[in-house]
DNA sequence: AAGTGGTCTAGACCACCTT
DNA sequence: AGGTGGTCTAGACCACTTA
């Protein structure tokens, strides 16, 4: 068995192996809740079948897949309540994450943001989406970072990449991005004023007109995909 | 290779080596920050190195060990920030599962609620924590089920098998039990009202209660193992 | 430059489901 | 019983580290 295009750009196959599924379950080559057979999936990724076996275990993480003991992966519905619970758990990691970001913060960070959510926004504006959604990243990072929580950030890294993901297909409204941008600056002002509770707020309610804006888009008539 | 005590009781290799490698580390038999070999283990338990990998992947997802590609496992050093971060995170989720519990929370909840804190008190009056324990965790089962978000359960029940080892080891004070109980009935009352935001309040901060007992007694001088 | 140890392969084994 | 497909084994391969 020799190579098949697969072998070059990552770290480890399974680590490859698990980019290329994700693309493609959220790209809706899967049907949602089908079986994926791991001796097929052998043969068209071109490795054996244990990489496969462990692609599937960090998908598992990330909550696309279900894999039961004996008796393989079926696809997750990427359906409504998916989405929701995903951005749910998401508002919640953050809120925690901001109110502890809240009594650490300092100048060079809150200068920092205010910056970046600049970029983001004329990015936004320009519609360079990609350019956009990773100001947004670095924006939100920064202040990860702060709050010194490595299992919390693994919770949200995953998330990020699934809704990334589906950003790419969906895109976001103009007026979305400028009311994204305003609640940055909401942001950067609770945590100037170390107000934890308030920076939490903000987060979650962030975080639930991000999920609102997304499950509007994917239910628009001419979206990318059908939910 | 021929069978070793490890082949009969679970469901899959895997699964076993990763429940008794569990076992292990919160018990400390491994030092913190020990670099875990596969080959050595794999004769250690009398299997072949894949499951052995799948087992580790697996702990990984629980934040017991850390995994790096190409470099191989180390224990996760189980010390204070650690046990912060995972009460932190379940702190944050139980507040997102309450929250969605009081907008959907019926009568017969709140009643069997009400019967299991009372069973709860009772348990660990007498000092029967496995008896206790139980209960604490049927109680706030009971709401979580309503939230309806497999995603988010899935999370806390990965931390709740991590911190009962830990409680099994310390136990906690008759007067934090006293305490919980009346904070379960605090969040009774704000499920019953169906006010969503203060029993997510509630809820952080019974978890955050809870962080500190459990801290308080890692600490003392008589506690069953130096943090 | 060799050694250590993680990763991958091919195929055997075995659980579960269908006939 | 036979088939399908997930799981495990033994060992080759190869990345990373020591000297």
């Amino acid at each position: 068995m020799r190579d098949s295009g697969l072998n070059l750009g990552g770290d480890t196959i399974y680590a490859r192996v698990a980019d290329k599924l994700r693309e493609e379950i959220l790209a809706g080559i899967f049907a949602t809740g089908e079986r994926l057979k791991i001796a097929e999936m052998s043969e068209r990724y071109g490795v054996s079948m244990m990489p496969i076996r462990e692609a599937l275990q960090l998908l598992q993480g990330e909550g696309l897949i279900v894999l039961e003991p004996n008796k393989g992966a079926r696809v997750r519905q990427i359906d409504r309540r998916f989405l929701e619970n995903m951005y749910d758990i998401r508002g919640a990691i953050e809120g925690l994450l901001m109110h502890k970001a809240a009594s650490r913060v300092g100048e060079g960070e809150l200068r920092a943001a205010a910056t970046l959510n600049g970029e983001y926004e004329a990015a936004a504006r320009l519609g360079n989406w990609k350019r956009a959604l990773d100001c947004n990243k670095r924006f939100h990072s920064l202040f990860f970072a702060l709050a010194d929580n490595p299992e919390a950030l693994a919770i949200i890294d995953r998330h990020w990449g699934l809704i990334d993901c589906l950003r790419r297909q969906f895109g976001f409204g103009v007026d979305r991005t400028a009311e994204a941008a305003g609640e940055h600056r909401q942001l950067i002002k609770a945590l100037a004023e170390h107000d934890g509770e308030q920076a939490a707020r903000i987060a979650r309610r962030h975080t639930l007109a991000a999920k609102e804006d997304l499950l509007a888009r994917m239910q628009e008539p001419g979206a990318a995909r059908k939910q």
